[in-house]
DNA sequence: ACCCCGCGGGAAAGGGCTTTCTCTGCGGTA
DNA sequence: TACCGCAGAGAAAGCCCTTTCCCGCGGGGT
């Protein structure tokens, strides 16, 4: 690798000059040296060491973000607000999975301390775990010590800046309706219970239920891995304990969309003989058919808000932004069915597998 | 920060004898000292700096990776076969998204050339764009030359190793699948014409037609994004062209979907009036209903022979790996129906949309 | 004619770490 | 007892860049 001394000694200058001119510095350089050095950049294919650079300069310009899974369209989303932001004032973002381990997670917040980032970012769900949310906040405080930003999204277990979706308003509005809709039996589809997404959620679709004298009974919900297949799992082991159910809560879209996998393949129609109710609004939900009815989160703007709270300016009280869920009506949601035909779901349906060729 | 020396000053020890420590060195340390270095590193929260460390390391151990956009599954997919075969080695991976903008490509070059990554993988199509091109590989020849190893997958554009799923082939299957199942007018709702998996994939697609006679007419091709959205609009405006159309290629899932968004709103049924065949066979294909009939691609597949061309031993001769597509036949493609209704096609019913509360 | 100022350029000091080289002091061998 | 070798620790030389500090020189003011 060429090095700035390299194309210092090509030009025949200082490194000091070499430098100046390619940071354009406010340094005055004269047009002949500038040129002899820019014509020793292109021949010699310089790239400046971002390391180096790193190091000489004093300020840190990169944001280290923690998400479970980036590929998961809930993630997805809140990046692209994220990324937004930061593209917007020139900053880098490195992007970490941790793919819900925590352990996983305490490591990049090291690797990234160790990058020197100038703040971190935590997305996804928090964890009901006590040994865990104290190591993470002794790691984080050491770093806002050293003068790094923090804030956290959809979690509470920080004492800083977060911006979080009303997971409970969001689990009260899908109850909500659905007893408006006359559902009585409902069942939920869950993600992890050790995840405060989950419980979140969950409380406030009781406390919807509670103000309808119903409460939710244990063994209607099922807890599962927080996608597709885990959706689909719950959803059988639901149907095979409870067959009166007319509505299913799935926690997220994801789970919604294999729980709407499991339906047909029971033979079940949404929401003719029961409702389905999702959670987030990804975009996928409007393509699915029927169409998810779900409770959408502002993704994006999540995304948004924490990367302006931990590029603005610093202040005193840590903020703490509650944005708004909504219900969105769409076709999976219907009246409670007049009598529900027991037979036809005990006896799964076989389907035909994908064939390949 | 602290520092090393901060932590070596605390020991009563040299900072020759933390780093020593701390990582791991063969150079053996009495347990005193070492016990008295771990001591202060764990009162001082101390974490190297990583660009300190890749400066005065000579060997570099991070990946770059460019893709298109990680949140399209497509990429996600192929990114989680990387990601594997890096981890396993103890890599860390450094992705970056493109946006399908050929500069920012190159700028994302230069910007992880300066981050001394190991070694560069550039994932997704590649531009019919000669200029640019050239520019790449120069760019990526300059890194090469110093050392730095390069695959590519899914573009020909580079000389040096490459992983590459059967686009050709791939369009080839889907058109023979609508062929055998009598189809006759066949439009195609594909990306935008200066990538190169447009093209691959509709060249494959124009084969299988020619050899049962039949062209593959311009008008019955709409080039748009390559997404939901453009596969939407690209339907309609296809539907409107040509009424007669009884099949229809997609050549992504995502636009696919979208194509399967329109024809339900202008209620066309799949596949009994109209077909679909969709491409990639990302994992939402078998959640939409009907079941999206696409042509397969070892995505993850294609992700890990990448990662492991480029950590793997060096080669003279540049190696490429074509992997195959095959065809999965789900709900969209069916016989071509015996008279297509042109009256219902031509009236788009009109959808209700999402109701909000 | 002299002094001072300011401009354009270079020398050099870090920035935090790794690693080679050097040094000390010990135990073992002839 | 004298010498060699080696284990274990530290000193110091980089790694590549930025930036401050300093120096020489030419032009304007008096």
């Amino acid at each position: 690798m060429a090095t700035l001394s390299d194309v210092a000694r090509r030009a025949g200058v200082s490194p000091a000059t070499a430098s100046r001119v390619i940071n354009c510095s406010s340094k005055p350089v004269t047009d002949e040296l500038r040129e002899r050095v820019l014509a020793a950049v292109a021949e010699l294919q310089y790239v400046p060491n971002a390391h180096a650079q790193l190091l000489a300069r004093s300020h840190r310009s990169a944001v280290g973000v923690i998400v479970h899974d980036v590929s998961d369209p809930y993630f997805a989303e809140i990046t692209r607000g994220l990324q937004r932001v930061a593209t917007d004032q020139g900053r880098l973002l490195m992007i970490c999975n941790s793919y819900r381990d925590p352990d996983r997670e305490l490591e990049y917040v090291e690797l990234l301390r160790g990058h020197q980032v100038a703040a971190l970012i935590l997305a996804g769900s928090g964890y009901h775990d006590e040994a865990f949310t104290r190591q993470l906040n002794e790691k984080l405080a050491a770093y806002e010590a050293t003068g790094g930003r923090v804030a956290v999204i959809g979690r509470h277990e920080h004492s800083g800046d977060a911006v979080m979706p009303d997971n409970r308003a969001g689990g009260y509005l899908a109850g909500r309706e659905l007893c408006g809709l006359g559902h009585r039996v409902i069942g939920v589809v869950a993600g992890p219970r050790i995840l405060t997404t989950t419980t979140d959620r969950l409380a406030g679709l009781r406390q919807a239920l509670s103000e309808q004298g119903r409460d939710l009974p244990e063994r209607r919900i099922r807890y599962a891995e927080f996608d597709r297949d885990g959706g689909a799992a719950a959803t059988a082991r639901l149907l095979d304990a409870d067959p009166e159910l007319t509505a299913i809560v799935a926690l997220n879209d994801s789970m919604a969309i294999g729980a709407l996998a499991t339906l047909r393949t029971r033979g079940l129609a949404v929401p003719q003989q029961i409702s389905v109710v999702g959670f987030d609004d990804m975009p996928i939900a409007r393509d699915v058919t029927p169409a998810l009815t779900t409770v959408r989160l502002p993704l994006v703007h999540l995304g948004v808000r924490a990367m302006s709270l931990v590029l603005g300016a610093e202040v005193p009280a840590p903020r703490v932004e509650v944005l708004p869920a909504e219900l969105v009506r769409r076709d999976t949601a219907g009246p409670v069915p007049p009598a529900a035909p027991v037979t036809a779901r005990a006896a799964p349906r076989a389907r035909a597998g994908d064939t390949v060729s």
